[in-house]
Order: structure tokens, then C-alpha cells, then sequence
DNA sequence: GTGGCTGCAAATCATTTGCATATAC
DNA sequence: GTATATGCAAATGATTTGCAGCCAC
């Protein structure tokens, strides 16, 4: 086993402390990666990446940060359909929607009818999560969208 | 391989031949099981229930008959997280919420913020799913259920 | 030192696929 | 008879688990 001791900036060692987690060389890469895409990343994404840097890092290890990550509250998982997960830096809330034809995933900002702390026939409601499913406007551009 | 002769009720071959699917005893028997449940069962549920009466049903068949219900519009299916694929009858649009301390799923109404056909950052929508997350009226009841 | 993490490999679980055979019409 | 479905078994792909060795403190 190769296991590379910890050299990470010291604010994102204090950042993950700040967490509740003990700071690892692994868990400050993933971090760094997730902030710096600002997108929608899967396991396999982030892995790949972080890989680049730090070549032993085991896929399962990943798993087990970004579990970490979303206990602590960093980040969120957020699965469509059945997808492989995919994760994002916590941010204010928002929506999703992805588009039928490209496949991509937005994110998209609208007014909910429901919000957290709602009470729905006597259900106490705490998250709300929303995917919308269309055309996205670049593959509305390109015909041969329509079926 | 055993494979059965199909015999089933005239009306609902003749529902299965009006969705444009060859009625077969093993799509018939699917149909008779999701009309008569209503509830949200997963493709183990379903297989469970209709090796009752016909045992041979295989499952990768059930996987086969959902998804043609599914793509004659007869039937929905619905994910949450990453469980499972759950089947419900195609009925007026409706959300989800789940129980984070039973699991269970409910059906649930509200006005949504946004419809089929609006745009949204130049997207136009054709669906939406929403899941609501939360404790459901029965588990409040039960103490335990704040954390 | 000690408890928490990690790398690695094997296991698990839902779902899909390939194919020979049977059925619907 | 022909196109379509089914049963069965093996394959796939994402995720989890078990465990011995390493690191943070």
C-alpha cells in the first residue's frame, strides 16, 4: 500500500477540521477538486481528477470522502434516475434539470410551492429535491430535437 | 423453458393491444398486479407477487414488461436516490415524499412552481420530479424520530 | 501508542444482455 | 411462417465491504 502523508494548504486542513474530519492528503484533493469544477462531478470524475496529483488514491477511498463531505454538510450527492451519483460543493439551495437530448445536467434557480419546515397531509417536510427534464436551450438551437 | 399459452381476461388484452404491446400472459399479469396494488412497487415486488400464479415469470421479463408499460405510457417509473426502481400506475400528476425514519413513500399534491411547457434560463421543460424528504405524520407521532 | 483512514481486492445489488426457444397473429 | 416475447444464465456497472497496513495527533 502506497499511503502519501499529508502536505495540503493550511486552510483547507483547518477547513476540514472546521468539519469535524480529520484532514488527509485525499480528503484536501477531492475538496480542492470539487470547489475549483464547480460542476456536477461523479465518483469517477473526481476520482479521475484527483488522480492526476495523487496516483494511489483508490476509487473506494473517494467514495468514502464524499460520504465524509456529506455528513459533514460540504457537500451534496445528487442522483438522477439511476445514474452513477453525482456530487456538488453546498451552496444556496436550487434545482436541477437536464436536458433529454445532450444529457447535461443545469442548475436552475425558480421559486418552490414547498419549502422546508412545511407540513404536507401531516407529512413534516425537511428537503425538498426537484430535477426537470426537457430540452436545454443550446440543443433547442440544434434541430433534430423534437423525438 | 417453460412459457405459458396466454389466457387472460378479453378486456385487458384488449388494453395491452390498444397500448400497441402483443398481449401476453406475463404483461397481463404485470398490468393486473400494478392496477390492483396501487401502490410503488420495485421490480422485485412485482416478480414476487406474479410468481405467485405464474411461477416461470422470469425476472428479466418483468424488467422487459415494465419498461414496454413504461414506454406506452401506462406506467411511471420512479427513483429516489439510489434504491431501487419503483412502478406505479400512470395516474393524475402527482409528487413523492419519503419518510427518512419508516422509508415509506407517499403520494402527495401541491401546486407546482413551475409546468410542462414553461422555459427556465431558455430550457423548456417537458417534466418534472420532485421528492420531498422529511417524517411522515405517522412516524411524528412515534418519539425517536428528531435524529 | 491508538483510533481513524487508506489502498486493494473481493463481494453485492440492481439492471442489462445474449441467445435458444416459444408464442401471437 | 414471421416477428416479437420469454426464460435462463452470464455479464455489467455502480457501490460496498473486509481487512491489513499507514497516518494524524
Amino acid at each position: 500500500m502506497i499511503y502519501t502523508p499529508s502536505t495540503m494548504p493550511v486552510e483547507r486542513a483547518e477547513r476540514l477540521r472546521k468539519l469535524g474530519l480529520v484532514p488527509t492528503i485525499q480528503r484536501s484533493a477531492v475538496l480542492k477538486y470539487l470547489e475549483e469544477c464547480g460542476g456536477h462531478p461523479t465518483v469517477e470524475d473526481v476520482h479521475r481528477a484527483v488522480t492526476r496529483r495523487h496516483p494511489s488514491i483508490a476509487r473506494a477511498t473517494v467514495y468514502n470522502v464524499l460520504d465524509a463531505l456529506k455528513r459533514a454538510g460540504a457537500v451534496k450527492e445528487l442522483t438522477v434516475d439511476r445514474e452513477a451519483s453525482r456530487y456538488e460543493i453546498n451552496p444556496k439551495p436550487h434545482h436541477h434539470f437536464q436536458c433529454r437530448a445532450c444529457g447535461e445536467l443545469f442548475d436552475v434557480a425558480f421559486p418552490s410551492a414547498v419549502k422546508p419546515g412545511d407540513e404536507i397531509d401531516g407529512h413534516l417536510v425537511e428537503a425538498i429535491h426537484t430535477v426537470l427534464y426537457g430540452i436545454c436551450a443550446a440543443c433547442q438551437r440544434t434541430s433534430g430535437h423534437t423525438e
